[in-house]
DNA sequence: ATTAGTAATAAACAAAAGGTTAGTAGTTAT
DNA sequence: ATAACTACTAACCTTTTGTTTATTACTAAT
């Protein structure tokens, strides 16, 4: 027995890919939480790890490249200065992501509200 | 030397820590997704395993645990049925993550468009 | 009789993600 | 002289996540 494949699952399908692409390129730990931090204002490296916390060099180091890939950063090295002082800017494009981080973040304080006032 | 903490400062770090909460519950590869398909009208093991693709049968059990434990899905099994039906409801409660996945779905179309019209 | 569908779960293993530690090389503050 | 800051990176290790295969036990269709 064959299922047809009707309008509901068209649309499920096209959603769950559309899902699926936000979540290859803003899936994982700490992404989201870098894009975050950016949007606050942090631009340096070392910045980024302090107030991102728990977040290593290497991942931090690693996650700021496919970023960067991803178009969604641009790296500023100033030379000039001593010592060298390296810039993560969130590009133009980066910023339609601020409209899922803050429905995120809203629902995250829910959540917590709701959580916190259960028990 | 130490930094004032400016109202920046604390608006980040509020708001960092509600993308944490929701992250913590909703992170991870699957668990929007198997909510994406639950509110496509998905309920059942094999219909979700079939649904989201390449999810295995471990991880879709483990995760549908997860879901139910953070009160976004109930468990209800059929006895009367045969052969014996299991169904997974969203609760109510879970209605308000139709939002995060329509940002993210509205931002996967867009990103796929951008990169698709590029190259 | 065999195959397939119902909903899982266990064991054994592989792969991916992330953490820890130490180190680079130059500058500046103590 | 020493420590700390700049921005990383390599090597190694642990944890998390996921895969594959087999199994449960019953029903229904071929």
């Amino acid at each position: 027995m064959r299922k047809r494949m009707d309008y509901a699952d068209t649309k499920c399908e096209a959603n769950l890919r559309a899902l699926e692409d936000a979540l290859y390129v803003l899936g994982g730990k700490w992404r989201l939480r870098i894009l975050a931090a950016m949007f606050s204002g942090h631009k340096r490296f070392n910045d980024l790890q302090r107030t991102i916390r728990g977040i290593s060099a290497r991942v931090l180091s690693s996650e700021l490249k496919q970023l960067e890939l991803n178009g969604l950063i641009r790296r500023e090295v100033h030379v000039d200065k001593t010592p060298v002082v390296t810039e993560y800017i969130a590009t133009g494009y980066a910023r339609s992501i601020d409209d899922v981080i803050h429905v995120l973040a809203d629902w995250g304080q829910k959540h917590r509200k709701k959580i916190t006032s259960t028990r």
